[in-house]
DNA sequence: GGCCGATTGTAATGGCCTATAACAATCACC
DNA sequence: GGTGATTGTTATAGGCCATTACAATCGGCC
């Protein structure tokens, strides 16, 4: 089984501390700040799920997207992705090094390439699903069943 | 007036898209994700409010800590910002080369620096505070006062 | 059928964010 | 006074993301 290119340290690894006696001023009053932390902790879900295989946030959603759309497209896949279609290509190279996904030529249109998972890159992605989703309820737990509910719809709404 | 560094093009200025005919599988389901795709719409708040000024979101929050806590070190404002000592200092370089602020030497303690803003550089911040809060305030309005504070809470106890 | 604008993938470039490791100067404490 | 911890610094490295420019291909229109 060929090995997958090295883990790399992705992101900080605990969350953004509120160090004693520091004023933090303006900052906690703004969503886009709180976004920001409460993200950097839910990282911690993330990279615990996906602890040493090399993954990161835009891999597992390309990997995810591509598993989802089979035969996707490089350009579309970064609309999806909200990237630059050159960014798309270097995931997409990353995922073919890595033997995870394929390109395919498409009968339909001699420029675009479809991507494909290989099976090793279909099974890992149903079970880096599971771990992520898994753990991403874990962190998200301490805030109970109904709460976590309403933050995914204030979240979408703002997002919208 | 010395001009500040070039602004760059710091993050996407449209929202993630949901792409008409492309399946998402679970991402929508995950906490991570919807955080991520909440952040990059509220960026476009940070964006219109600080336009032109070269300022990313990690510049702003260094200056505003910098202005709550004069005197603060390198290590500490690093350590509040949740980076390495040395991501600080490149900050505080940029801090100085634009003339927001400057490093003074601590009676207390000769390995350390203390960063204070310089009259301009307070001035900048003040300017900025108000305007990022203020559309910060904006794009958030969608969800009303109250679930704008009940989602300040949920992520605030997310991150906690 | 042939031209022209739009789209796709690619390549080159550059900036920001962030992490680690190693080093010298300084501090704190025994 | 010596030893371990802390501070700033420097060097290095990788990921994320945007822009620009180019060739190949597609699509539509004359």
């Amino acid at each position: 089984m060929k090995k997958l290119p090295s883990p790399h340290r992705p992101r900080s690894i605990a969350p953004i501390p509120y160090v004693e006696g520091v004023d933090y001023d303006v900052m906690d009053e703004l969503v886009g700040y709180s976004l920001r932390r409460a993200q950097v902790a839910m990282y911690l879900a993330f990279h615990e799920a996906t602890r040493g295989l090399g993954i990161t946030p835009p891999r597992f959603t390309a990997l995810v997207l591509v598993g989802a759309n089979p035969g996707i497209t490089q350009s579309l896949l970064g609309e999806a992705l909200g990237m630059a279609r050159s960014n798309a290509k270097t995931l997409a190279d990353w995922m073919e090094t890595a033997g995870l996904a394929e390109r395919r030529a498409r009968v339909d249109d001699g420029r675009a390439w479809g991507l494909h998972l290989t099976p090793r890159g279909a099974r890992l992605v149903e079970r880096m699903k599971k771990r992520v989703l898994a753990e991403d309820r874990r962190r998200s737990a301490r805030l109970g069943a109904a709460d976590r509910a309403k933050l995914l719809a204030l979240l979408r709404k703002l997002a919208g």
